[in-house]
RNA sequence: GCCACUGUGGCUUAGGGGUAUAGCAUCCCAUUGGUAAUGGGAAGGUCGGGAGUUCAAAUCUCCCCAGUGGCUCCA
């Protein structure tokens, strides 16, 4: 007999040789919802033999280690379906993700129908609650289990070596090689839909094999799986692409080309808003502005070192009378310029320089997303130049602006990260180890003393130092960078950049920072789009008023209020025609007016308005106040439109 | 760039070998209306572009162009 502790609470005696599963049976009953076990703080199948006293707890199903497990199985489902269906197609890796999962295979790509068929497969095969089974084998067993994949051994070679053997599972006539642990029966996996195919390469190297990837998503229960398409359909209402097409922000043109975005007038106010703030913001924190050129002599770009490590984003040169010139991919190359200008004091330092510049990126045509990725984009920017005492105040500085910035915009859903280089990896970066290593911690210091919660992402690196990357978590659960904070020690003497100092020396310890708290234009209207499903707070609002008249006969109170706003400075927009007062809401609503202003006799008669929130998406569409006085309603607009805030406060809740 | 899918008037969309549906928007007429559909009428498309198969192509085939998702996650 042997003594078992179940979850810390309680001990019980079984017969040595029980397994994993029949203890938690016995303890929980049949439909508990584990779908494996962990004996003695290891992750083990509900198959697993106690074979001697142990503590043992169970993994639901949806909890994260359930989730996992339950994917990773769904994943070898799925490779059992295909290889059913496609013979000769060689399975190679297939892991967990975040909502479910993927297995790469070594195939001929295959199309939505083919998607459909597997799904189907793999339903079948849950029906018939097939065991999975944990086998032990040789090396030379398992080598031989999966000689014609070459894949497998591949994996053999680089993780297990030619010696000691491994673990397979065994679902069927399948069997993938595999630590396991695993769901004891495919039953479990009945939440899962197949959602999309695509193509990736073996080890992520596109000289090596193209292989078909599929992807799915899984969950523990028909909850969990409505839930996620819930989700998936309520980004689709976000979507910046949807909304900034209804509400006129942007468009793309053939003609123009793809990555090439024309700002409409109502997206153009939203930057211009954006940028506003920006400029009053920076210029308090003691940024200075230029303006430089969009393309520049290859020499410069050498000196940079943008050619050796960054041609790949650039376009390609363009031969003139005069020598090659490229489209700038950054602005920093020039702003050192501009502190090289002429001879700097310790005084002058920190010395701040800011732009809105405009830089080109050659991004991959398939990359290329609305605003979210584009070829032509507007950088906030501005360059940092410092000794190396003076970082930690800069950084902390800009550390503040951004959280300043993303409280402003409404923004909570965001993590720092810090972005180092890949020491496995060193060609994509200059090779100046010593210095890598002191900047790192010089960065990972000053984020520790400020307390602001971080995670270390290895290979994130920019080419010339390591970042802090503010991370943004999009509506569909995806993380995206907004806004970075860079040290560039590479600069000082790439551009011999220097400075006078107080002993009278030239000193050449020049550090730079290169910073973007605000991302570019299209990618921060993007997620501001997306945050606020298109319902921004009123100072950013393309549309702030939209008046609607009752009947033509308040044209001309109309024509009186709107003037007044306009002299205050207020986007207003005016809708007197003769169609009713229903259609007339039904219609700006999609616009998304910060408020919409009702005018009939009684307004007019009292020298009043009625305000209401109508936008499309906005839970508080159909609230009014009514019978406002004008000179009221002016100045609570105007304060709320001064003051940047984030609430539609002029309607209260009170119907 | 690569893989898959998609492309029908400004927008949303039906159809799927016999040159095209509807709604919204637009314009006109009537209506002067109190909060998510007031009636009626008109106009608008070489079905993303090109080539091919066919008596006949929006529809089938091929090539381009553009959009969407994916191409970091290492048993």
């Amino acid at each position: 007999m042997i003594n078992v502790e179940i979850n810390d609470e309680e001990t019980h005696e079984y017969a040595s040789g029980i397994s994993a599963g029949e203890v938690l049976e016995n303890v929980y009953g049949k439909r508990y919802g584990a779908v494996a076990a962990v004996v003695d703080d290891i992750e083990r199948d509900m198959s697993f033999i106690l074979d001697s006293d142990c503590k043992i707890e169970p993994i639901l199903g949806e909890s994260d280690e359930g989730l996992y497990i339950l994917r990773h199985s769904c994943a070898h489902l799925l490779a059992q379906a295909v290889v059913e269906m496609f013979p000769d197609a060689k399975p190679t890796i297939g892991p967990p993700i975040d909502h479910g999962f993927y297995y790469d295979f070594h195939m001929n790509p295959i199309g939505d129908s083919e998607l459909k068929e597997l799904e189907k497969k793999m339903n079948k095969l849950i029906r018939s609650n097939i065991k999975i089974e944990r086998e032990e084998h040789e090396n030379n067993i398992l080598r031989e289990m999966f000689s014609d994949n070459k894949f497998k051994i591949e994996i053999m070679d680089d993780k297990i070596g030619q010696e000691i053997g491994s673990s397979v599972y065994r679902q069927g006539d399948f069997v993938d090689l595999c630590k396991g642990p695993h769901v004891p029966s495919t039953s479990h996996l009945r939440w899962f839909k197949l959602t999309s195919t695509s193509q990736a390469y073996w080890r992520a190297d596109h000289n090596r094999e193209p292989l078909t990837r599929i992807y799915g998503m899984c969950y523990a229960t028909k909850a969990g799986l409505k839930e996620r398409q819930r989700q998936i359909e309520e980004a689709g209402k976000r979507d910046h692409k949807k909304i900034g097409k209804e509400m006129e922000l942007y468009m793309i043109d053939e003609l123009i080309g793809k990555g090439l975005p024309v700002w409409l007038p109502n997206g153009e106010i939203l930057r211009s808003e954006i940028e506003k703030y920006a400029l009053e913001t920076e210029e308090s924190y003691g940024y200075q502005r230029v303006t430089t050129p969009a393309l520049a002599k290859q020499e410069l770009f050498e000196c940079s070192g943008h050619l050796p490590h960054y041609s790949d984003g650039m376009y390609p040169p363009m031969e003139m009378d005069d020598g090659t010139y490229y489209l700038k991919a950054m602005n920093c190359p020039m702003h050192h310029l501009v502190y090289r200008n002429k001879k700097r004091s310790y005084r002058e330092l920190p010395f701040r320089i800011a732009e809105y510049g405009t830089c080109y990126r050659n991004e991959m045509s398939g990359a290329l997303a609305g605003l979210l990725r584009v070829r032509m984009l507007s950088m906030n920017d501005a360059h940092i130049y410092c000794t190396l005492d003076q970082v930690g105040q800069e950084v902390a500085n800009n550390v503040k602006m951004v959280q300043d910035y993303y409280s402003r915009f409404g923004f909570e859903n965001y993590h720092f990260r810090l972005s180092l280089w890949d020491p496995e990896n060193t060609d994509k970066y200059i090779k100046q180890p010593e210095n890598w290593a002191s900047t790192q911690n010089h960065l990972r210091e000053i984020l520790d003393e400020l307390e602001v919660p971080y995670v270390e992402a290895i290979g994130e690196a920019a080419f010339y130092g390591p970042k802090i990357d503010i991370q943004f978590t999009t509506a569909l659960g995806r993380e995206e960078s907004m806004s970075t904070i860079q040290l560039d020690f590479a600069a000082k003497e790439r551009f011999e950049l220097s400075y006078k100092d107080e002993n009278g020396e030239e000193n050449g310890e020049v550090f730079v920072i290169h910073r973007a708290p605000l991302s570019t234009h299209e990618r921060f209207v993007a997620f501001l789009t997306e945050h606020w499903a298109g319902n921004f707070p009123t100072w950013l609002s393309p549309v702030q008023v939209q008046i609607i008249t009752i009947s033509e006969k308040q044209k001309q109170y109309a024509s009186k209020v709107s003037s007044i706003l306009k002299e205050m400075k207020i986007r207003v927009s005016v809708d007197d025609s003769d169609a009713t007062i229903g259609k007339k809401i039904r219609m700006h609503r999609k616009m998304r007016p910060a408020y919409m202003v009702i005018l009939g006799e009684d307004e007019e008669k009292d020298n009043t308005v009625s305000i209401r929130i109508d936008r499309k998406g906005d839970s508080r569409s159909g609230d009014q106040c009514n019978g406002i006085p004008l000179e009221q309603f002016i100045t609570d607009l105007t304060i709320e439109v001064k003051s940047r805030s984030r609430k539609s406060s002029l309607v209260k809740n009170e119907n």
